[in-house]
DNA sequence: AAAAAGTTTTGATGTAAATCAAACAAGTAA
DNA sequence: TTACTTGTTTGATTTACATCAAAACTTTTT
């Protein structure tokens, strides 16, 4: 939560977030069609939000962890266009967005917060759309890894090892590959010395390698 | 804009929009680096943004028409994260970025609509990301002449006829294909009677074959 | 503990799109 | 007009990844 507030300004927010609910792992937070009525961040545990076609596609869009926000695709139609579900038992605050808005007008502190948040969600689909448009596969999984591991650090993890909370397939609908193009992806890293990875665990023993083949430029 | 003002909200509305500029052709509206300070709200002509690696690809995150906002990128860092180019002379409404939070909080129904247009953008990155991550080179650019369509005739235009303002690679760079693609699968559709292709000129013939390409379940 | 179900790895083969290359078309300058 | 530049189309070839298939490993169920 955003800084820059007195004790009677932080009892007001904690209105909007005085709610919680726990999502069983498998579950959905929100589906598809659903109406939106709130925003919601986790507490604990960790999703994916995906979008389907008609004929049963299904499109990862974003893999969220504790202190990120789910819910924005929501408000343009009063319905969800995504569905949010727990890759692992979860937790989360809900925030009615009648409440946001208001504590919003009130708070241009939480104002500024809200829109760098939606911001911040644009331009995180700009640099996937990159990933997409014009990588190449290792490009791709390097960038992953290197995000997912980073966000991890920045919650108190190691910067070099972690168990991946999703599967092949559902890394390989993130990144446009398919879960074989991952695994052998996975392999190579793994025979070059770069990573070390078994099923689900892995440890990134040379980051600089990783980075070097997301962006050859800066390395 | 909004409805649900009175000619008083109005007159302050007016102030948020009181600048306007002129963009030539070929320059940025603004560039990767640059501090942000505005919104824009196009008012004549056709822009690009686009995002690039420090190796020179380029990712086209998208292209926007008259009534448009570009610039929410910027937000989040307080610096623009990528670049909006004009694909033909263009003039644009300079909406500083403080007056339309500070506006926002006096006008709950501008609110709601600063929030929806964030939002929207989520939603329309997310189905991109479906384009590029599951479908094949016709379904995208099936999908790229409908929306296309549908956004010029929404503004008065032909519902079957255009004129493309940007360039064969620039409709591959949005749709993760190379140029010579991009050009194979116009004539694909050209020679099927789906659409009539010479140079820039479309014009569509069959909008639902189009649909049934893009969308085989709903047809 | 054995069986079943789901996930991951690895191998063999196929293919959509990329790459390479050249011709063609349209617009602009000389 | 001719030359020059830029964008588009089309053909031939290559390739990165998908698909198909089966084995290996994990987890869940009985």
């Amino acid at each position: 939560m955003p800084m820059g507030f007195n004790l009677e300004d932080m009892q007001k927010l904690d209105e909007v977030v005085a709610t919680r609910t726990k999502v069983k792992q498998g579950s959905n937070l929100f589906s598809h069609g659903d109406p939106f009525t709130s925003l919601y961040a986790i507490r604990t545990g960790f999703f994916k939000t995906c979008v389907s076609t008609e004929d049963g596609r299904e499109q990862v869009t974003g893999f969220q962890m504790a202190g990120e926000i789910v819910g924005l695709d929501g408000i343009v139609n009063d319905h969800h266009s995504c569905n949010a579900v727990a890759l692992e038992d979860a937790e989360v605050c809900v925030m009615p967005f009648a409440n946001v808005e208001e504590l919003s007008r009130e708070f241009p502190v939480l104002q500024r917060h809200v829109h760098k948040m939606m911001s911040r969600e644009i331009v995180r689909e700009n640099g996937i759309l990159m990933l997409l448009g014009n990588m190449r596969a290792e490009e791709r999984l390097a960038a992953f890894l290197l995000n997912l591991v980073q966000r991890l650090h920045a919650r108190g993890f190691s910067q070099s090892e972690f168990v991946l909370r999703m599967s092949r397939e559902e890394i390989g609908s993130y990144l446009g590959m398919k879960l074989e193009t991952v695994s052998r992806t996975f392999s190579k890293f793994s025979e070059e010395g770069i990573i070390e990875v078994k099923q689900r665990y892995v440890r990134i023993l040379e980051p600089d390698a990783l980075k070097k083949i997301f962006n050859p430029q800066t390395c």
